[in-house]
DNA sequence: CGCTTATTTCGATAAAACTCGAAATTAACG
DNA sequence: CGTTAATTTCGAGTTTTATCGAAATAAGCG
């Protein structure tokens, strides 16, 4: 993952509507929910989460795909845990002392990305 | 973590500069760094740095010290990792099926969960 | 096929965020 | 205690982001 990236699907994420949103993807699991629906459960006029559902669409944080007339979306895991492990990369620079103490608790994978992942 | 606490932490975070200091922090470790020498290595102005500096601290994503004249800055894991826990809490509503699809991979702990899920 | 419905695009407005030089502050050091 | 070094606050200009009604689009349904 690239800074860009991570900087768009942070910025996705960091608006009241668009946070809330997602959790409730994240909550409705694999099946997803069809734009009206989400629409009416957080109270949002069509067009204004029609902007917030391209936001997180275009961060990868979200996937569409259609059930007869509905626009159903759902959470983006993958694309999330992504979005995790490129925070902590390099926690600590790698020295292993780091682990132990409850910092960088998580996965310390680093991996070393490659540039074109 | 409540929704107001994310989206600051979130929104400190989706910024090309803030997101370069904050990762910067996370790999010098526990030692932190001196407001000075973050200016020197990102090459910004220092009053830009403050700036994003009172960000992510207003956040909680990133401590303040001091030593001799310098304010010295450090990564805050624990605000980090309650930002992440919150993120996937009740992933797929806390169906079994779901963490065993490598979809939900962070924890499901829902450790501080109160009632309202 | 046309009709209906679900969703998106457009446009204008309002609000918030970023940038950075200069001045002010703060604390250590001699 | 004055001086100096490190950092923050202030102010003004520029850019990005959010909002939402109305109109347009797209695709299923009969």
């Amino acid at each position: 993952m690239q800074p860009g990236e991570a900087i768009l699907a942070l910025g996705a994420l960091a608006q009241e509507h668009r946070l809330a949103l997602f959790k409730l993807l994240v909550r409705a699991g694999a099946e997803g929910l069809p734009a009206g629906a989400i629409a009416a459960e957080l109270d949002i006029p069509n067009s204004s989460l029609s902007f917030h559902l391209a936001q997180l669409n275009r961060a990868g944080l979200i996937n569409q795909t259609r059930n007869g007339r509905s626009l159903v979306y759902s959470a983006n895991y993958a694309g999330m845990n992504a979005l995790m492990g490129y925070l902590m990369e390099n926690c600590c620079a790698g020295s292993t002392s780091c682990g132990t103490e409850a910092s960088c608790a998580a996965p310390a994978t680093s991996s070393s990305e490659r540039k074109s992942a």
